[in-house]
DNA sequence: ACGACAACGCATTGCC
DNA sequence: GGCAATGCGA
DNA sequence: GTCGT
């Protein structure tokens, strides 16, 4: 059953044991929500049919969010999300405490085993069943075979129980704050929330979901930089006119209700060019004294334009928080580590749980829609955008454009606060905590 | 009866 | 080597 | 499996 448990948790992301997250275990249909989520397991890990699976989630979300306790298959099937099938399930078991097909699931060797292999992260319905075939049936073989398994699988093949463990809010906490002071000796200044259920109030999450952002006077900065290096002048400079309005437009910004702006201070040190800068892409170089070691790539082709150049900036910009974080034994594994997104495995002592940190990284003119998107919950922003679509809007976790009526998306609106997303669309504002669907 | 069910970043594998 | 397809996660 | 067309 933890192990049920551990597979809607993970699906759904959300807390539990505070406001009304599905499945709460006040819920007066808990019991029937878990055997739906059994059922999800079953068509996610075994017959592989992503869209039952997500149908039979979806439904016990639904019956999670209900107020009062289902008596019978027609009152079921009127809740959204619930159909024949299901309200005939939910017949049988309020008749007789049980499900035939759960039952008969829950005996089934190949069932078993193909669940008891998706504990680990990276060990997907595939892959399970690959070494299901190679004769693995649990987690204890599995560790004798570990010459079958990508990086990422052998990290959480390591931390598989860990991962399955809830971070308590308060420890959320201590990560935030460990994480911001080391993110504080870097010469470049980041702008830094917590997303997830933890913005929303709960008191247990899953996994820590950081958004960054930069400044953007380096980013003008280095775009004046390829300008001198650049042949080609007009795209620079347009690209250089873009920022530096945008730079003015966020500082600028009235108050947000976060003031994440405002601990973000652009020192001198930051400001200072360095003439000599060593610029690489590779290797951030591990000297303590060079913490700003990502990198313009000045010999990049000569018509590198604003794109590339923010995304060789990306790339290197968040390699070097990782590599800080490491520096400081915060982060100590790595799954994956890209332009925008990293993923991997925290701990901060004396806590002797490893937990999943996700990192992203955005363009400044992202942030808040990002922030939006990624702090949920995944019905909240459902809703959000098709309130959105309503009010002739079209809405993403980059930004929010306006449809024309052509249906073509135009140009991305200027957002400065999470704020004014919701005025666009005529939506009132919801904190964060309000946003649990 | 029948198609949609979100879209995407990153790692790995498959193919040329 | 390069690019597309696949798996996985969230 | 459910929903909308």
């Amino acid at each position: 059953h933890v192990l049920l448990n551990f597979a809607y948790y993970k699906m759904s992301s959300s807390d539990s044991g505070h406001r009304k997250g599905p499945s709460a275990k006040d819920n007066p249909n808990y019991d029937l929500c878990e055997f739906l989520m059994e059922l999800s397991a079953y068509e996610r890990n075994v017959t592989r049919n992503t869209f039952k699976s997500n149908a039979y989630r979806s439904a016990a979300s639904s019956l999670a969010a209900y107020p009062t306790r289902v008596t019978g298959a027609k009152e079921a099937s009127s809740i959204k999300g619930i159909g024949k099938r299901i309200s005939e399930k939910i017949e049988e078991f309020l008749s007789t405490g049980k499900l035939k097909k759960l039952e008969k699931i829950r005996t089934d060797d190949t069932s078993t085993a193909l669940t008891e292999l998706t504990r680990v992260s990276g060990v997907g319905p595939a892959k399970a069943r690959q070494l299901y075939d190679a004769g693995i049936t649990n987690i204890m073989e599995l560790k004798k075979r570990t010459e079958l398994l990508t990086h990422h699988q052998l990290i959480g093949l390591k931390y598989v129980e860990d991962f399955e463990k809830k971070i308590p809010r308060a420890e959320v906490q201590t990560i935030e704050r460990a994480i911001r002071g080391s993110l504080s000796n870097m010469k470049q200044q980041y702008n830094m929330t917590v997303c997830g259920s933890y913005r929303r109030g709960s008191e247990r999450s899953g996994d820590v979901d950081v958004l960054l952002t930069y400044d953007n006077v380096e980013v003008e900065r280095k775009t004046v930089k390829l300008e001198e290096s650049s042949s080609s002048l007009t795209k620079e400079t347009n690209a250089k006119n873009e920022v530096a309005k945008k730079r003015k437009d966020i500082s600028d910004g009235s108050s947000d209700e976060e003031n994440h702006n405002k601990d973000n201070i652009n020192t001198k040190k930051n400001r200072k060019l360095k003439a000599d800068q060593k610029y690489t892409t590779s290797s951030p170089s591990g000297s303590s004294s060079d913490n700003k070691s990502y990198a313009t790539n000045e010999s990049s082709s000569p018509s590198a334009n604003k794109e590339s150049a923010s995304k060789t900036n990306h790339r290197a910009m968040l390699q070097s928080v990782v590599h800080q974080l490491q520096k400081d034994n915060i982060v100590t594994d790595q799954l994956s580590l890209g332009d925008t997104k990293f993923m991997g495995v925290c701990r901060v002592p004396p806590e002797e749980c490893y937990r999943r940190l996700d990192i992203r990284l955005l363009a400044p003119e992202h942030y808040y829609c990002g922030i939006l998107y990624f702090t949920g919950s995944d019905l909240f922003n459902k809703d959000m955008r098709t309130q959105a679509l309503a009010a002739g809007f079209t809405l993403n976790e980059y930004n929010i454009r306006p449809m024309g009526s052509t249906g073509v998306p135009g140009e991305p609106l200027h957002v400065n606060s999470e704020l004014e997303v919701f005025d666009y669309i005529g939506m009132k504002y919801k904190q964060p905590s309000e946003r649990n669907m």
